[in-house]
RNA sequence: GGGCGUGUAGCUCAGUUGGUUAGAGCGCCUCCCUUACAAGGAGGAGGUCAUCGGUUCGAGUCCGUUCACGCCCACCA
């Protein structure tokens, strides 16, 4: 089995065997919305095993005779591959640098100093590492035997994607289903962007409950809050319209504690009387709700956190009393918290010590501080977050995807019914897909975001950081008068939720596009229903008015022995090129294929060894079939013969109907138990008659069904054990005939005159035989002097046409004496 | 708090529209170098089908209850 791979994987790419050849119509083709893994980070079992099943889906498509549409790509673009630039080279992207031609990044990279360097050689940085990453990811993929056609592979970050990218947006935009909004946004302070619903995580984050005493006209008012330092943000004092405490108080104004602002005291329903002190601090902004009071209650936008995290370094002019904002100004909410608790202390504003808590709060998934919330101008795609009619219109959509598993359906509806605002898909950050926008600049040097410069679908894809604008020259840039262009990028979600169209030459290749799109299937982890699934189907239900794909498959995680999640810090991660090389390819598919679509998978090193051994018995059984001059036209006259082939036939049919409902695992079940069987059942019963014990004729029958079962066998291992059936089937097929390539099995191919029971019975009684020496301790070889085999009459009729096999098989050297009982029974006395 | 899913042998999982004695592989025990295969083969032990209740002649399977676990979402003063 040794070098299996290493073989194969570089014949099909000589001969071209997985190569997309374009037929005449959409009906012959089948077409794979392939997930463009991430190639910043790292390949895990979890991923060899989701692209197997996909393989699995694919190969078999191409055998029941479709051009299988199969490309791969890459996910380069965005913050992950920036990351992993800053980290591995030792630098960050500072956008007023000036682009050095010549630049290399140091030797050793030291993560306390990054190296400033323009966006231009960020950019490239970025380009040079994901290369090589993605050479280390396809070297994976074709060990894998991933049959997809590497002439179609694409990346995310190419010209061509942002092509895509940059021509969707624009015709959203001139639909109006993109637009440019100042609002309150989702804030990561590291890396100083912008974040979207659908890239939030909860996490517990520790913290205190202060309370707090405003001024009222007669008494205090206490509220309690988490986030002291946001009190000079505060524009109301906020409880629920029937609370009884707070009811007198309503239209009345107090004053915050310190800085001696008037604060109104308003009612909504939003507030929660059992919560805190049933009366809440509504700031701009502390978290969604306070966003919701002050659209809802038109409050004033009183805005004291910077981009950074920090908070602002002038006090704000609302505050009476602005000489407290001093010790806060310019820290970090953690330090500045630290202070004005201090000084609530002091002035005696602080009721009772702090008490701990635990909270949720919302993080960005790939962030380490909590998310802020702050005013900022930003790109949205409307995806029915905010308009009921688009939310049902993409519900309906939902409804109309066939899923597998069925149930997924219901995590995609509960998504969207969800959504509390449109698709933000702007970033400040560098390496991504730019905004085709550009904006005038007044004579003051003002830009009018009003009336943002597009560009011409002609001229894409562009950088507006580098051409200038339509009517414009680069001199104009960042003039009165002038231009700037859109410095932001968009996020990556905004590219990969256009898979369908780059891969399918939506740009560039209408007749490619009118022959694959929309897709046959999506497959993905069920994580990814809320982001990169959502997204597709928003972005071609917006475009074409269709859903991207029929069918969406999904695949559950692996998960380590005790179910937990794999991941680095638990150190629990399993390196895919460690089972490979240890296992081999085709053990490593086998033991996918074994996790159900939708289900968790605990990794079990122990079970690649039954992988192994599958395709090690694959190529030793054909050894053995192969090694008999065979006369194929020769007629299958044996009842036993014609029993096997009766199962297989059966098999060929369950096998088919499994993998046109996506359950691999039951096509490779049913399969397998079949071939454990024919090989330690019906090989060993008519291993003698095929050497020709039992004459010529009697011989051929065993040959011609041998032969034709194992050519049946390995058709429907192929999808699954793509490396061994191909070796095997180059053993007697010519030098250009490939496995994947032949037809998928049908019942048509064999004899259907045969009883399937009748091998079942022959089964029974050959565990009796065996059962006998197994007792006696001896050898099989051992000879039986003596047998008496019971079973039912109708049984007993079937058996006694095999008597001559069975004598073979069980060494017994005197007569078998038949008798009639309920059940199949072996008596047996052995040779001293 | 809402939704989805799962609970069958020590482990990983099958179990069709309810129908004799609940299956497979791994692991475990015993044995066997047998001419396709010792990186193999044969045989065996091992289960109150999470709980309680209901429907039925009959329930692992259908209905309800409870418990446990996992995931998604919401909340987060």
């Amino acid at each position: 089995m040794e070098g299996l791979e290493t073989k194969w994987q570089q014949l099909w790419a000589e001969r071209g065997t997985y190569a997309f050849q374009r037929p005449a119509s959409r009906e012959q083709v089948f077409s794979i919305d392939t997930p463009p893994p991430t190639v910043s980070g790292s390949l895990h079992v979890g991923h060899v095993f989701s692209y197997t099943h996909t393989d699995l889906i694919a190969r078999y498509q191409r055998m029941r005779g479709k051009a299988v549409f199969y490309p791969m790509g890459w996910d380069d673009n965005g913050l992950p591959t920036e990351r992993r630039v800053q980290n591995y080279y030792g630098v960050r992207c500072v956008p007023s640098v000036p682009y050095d031609p010549d630049f290399t990044p140091p030797e050793q990279p030291d993560p306390k100093r990054q190296v400033p360097i323009s966006r231009q050689n960020f950019v490239e940085l970025c380009l040079q590492l994901t290369a090589v990453d993605e050479q280390a990811f396809e070297a994976l993929w074709r060990t894998l035997g991933l049959s997809v056609d590497w002439s179609y592979l694409y990346t995310t970050i190419s010209p061509h994607a942002q092509h895509n990218a940059q021509q969707a947006f624009l015709r959203n935009y001139a639909r109006g289903e993109a637009y440019m909004a100042e609002a309150p946004t989702l804030w990561d302070v590291t890396f100083q962007t912008a974040v979207a619903q659908a890239e939030l995580q909860d996490r517990e984050y520790a913290g205190h409950y202060y309370r707090v005493a405003f001024h009222g006209p007669d008494a205090p008012v206490y509220i309690e809050t988490t986030r002291p330092e946001l009190i000079p943000a505060v524009c109301a004092l906020i409880a629920h319209p029937d609370d009884p405490r707070y009811q007198p108080l309503f239209g009345s104004t107090v004053k915050s504690p310190l800085f001696d602002v008037e604060i109104p005291v308003l009612p909504h329903f939003k507030a929660e009387p059992d919560k805190g002190a049933g009366i809440a601090m509504c700031c701009t902004f502390g978290d969604l709700t306070d966003v919701q009071w002050w659209r809802e209650l038109q409050l004033p936008t009183r805005v004291i956190l910077g981009r950074d995290g920090r908070l602002l370094a002038e006090a704000p002019e609302w505050l009476a009393n602005p000489a407290p904002y001093a010790e806060m100004a310019g820290k970090t909410t953690f330090s500045a918290r630290e202070a004005i608790v201090q000084l609530l202390r002091e002035s005696g504003d602080l009721d009772g010590e702090p008490k701990p808590t635990m909270r949720m709060t919302n993080f960005f998934e790939k962030g380490e501080k909590p998310l802020e919330i702050i005013s900022t101008r930003q790109w949205y795609i409307r995806n029915g977050g905010r308009d009921d009619e688009l939310r049902q219109a993409l519900i309906a959509r939902g409804e109309e995807l066939d899923w597998v598993p069925e149930y997924m359906r219901h995590r995609y509806t509960a998504w969207v019914e969800g959504l509390n605002g449109d698709w933000l898909i702007s970033r400040q950050r560098f390496f991504g897909v730019p905004f085709p926008v550009w904006y005038r600049l007044d004579a003051e040097g003002n830009p009018d975001y009003a009336a943002p410069i597009m560009a011409d679908e002609a001229s894409l894809p562009v950088d507006p950081a580098n051409q200038p604008a339509p009517g414009f020259t680069e001199e104009q840039r960042g003039v009165p008068g002038g231009f700037i262009g859109d410095p932001d990028v968009m996020d990556t979600w905004a590219t990969s939720s256009l898979t369908p169209q780059i891969a399918c030459g939506w740009v560039g290749d209408p007749e490619l596009f009118g022959l694959t799109f929309p897709m046959d299937m999506a497959p993905q982890a069920h994580d990814i229903i809320r982001t990169w699934l959502f997204s597709r189907v928003v972005r071609a239900h917006l475009e074409h008015g269709l859903l991207p794909w029929h069918h969406a498959a999904v695949s559950g995680f692996v998960v380590d022995p005790d179910r937990k999640k794999m991941s680095k810090s638990k150190g629990n991660v399993i390196v895919p090129s460690d089972i490979l090389d240890e296992f081999g390819a085709d053990a490593v598919r086998w033991r996918a294929a074994s996790a159900r679509p939708g289900t968790d998978s605990p990794f079990d090193k122990l079970q690649m060894k039954v992988g192994r051994r599958l395709a090690m018995k694959v190529l030793n059984a054909a050894k053995f079939v192969l090694g008999m001059a065979t006369d194929h036209a020769a007629p299958i006259t044996n009842p036993a013969d014609l029993s096997m082939l009766a199962q297989l036939a059966s098999v060929v049919s369950a096998a088919t109907e499994a993998f046109e409902a996506y359950e691999y695992t039951d096509a490779i079940e049913v399969t397998e138990r079949f071939f454990w069987t024919f090989c330690d059942d019906y090989l060993e019963l008519v291993k003698e008659r095929a050497y020709g014990s039992q004459g010529a004729a009697e011989a051929a029958s065993a040959q011609a069904a041998l032969r034709l079962a194992l050519d049946v066998l390995l058709r429907l291992f192929a999808p699954f054990l793509p490396f061994v059936t191909e070796e095997v089937w180059s053993w007697y097929h010519g030098e250009d005939s490939s496995v994947h390539l032949a037809a998928w099995p049908s019942v048509a191919e064999l004899p259907n005159t045969g009883d399937p029971v009748l091998l079942d019975q022959v089964g029974e009684v050959l565990v009796g035989l065996r059962g006998a020496k197994s007792e006696a301790k001896v050898s099989m070889k051992t000879e039986i002097t003596a047998a008496t085999v019971s079973a039912p009459a109708d049984a007993l009729a079937g058996l006694q046409t095999v008597t001559a096999d069975l004598k073979a098989v069980g060494r017994i050297v005197g007569e078998i004496e038949w008798r009639e009982a309920d059940a199949i029974t072996v008596a047996a006395e052995l040779q001293a």
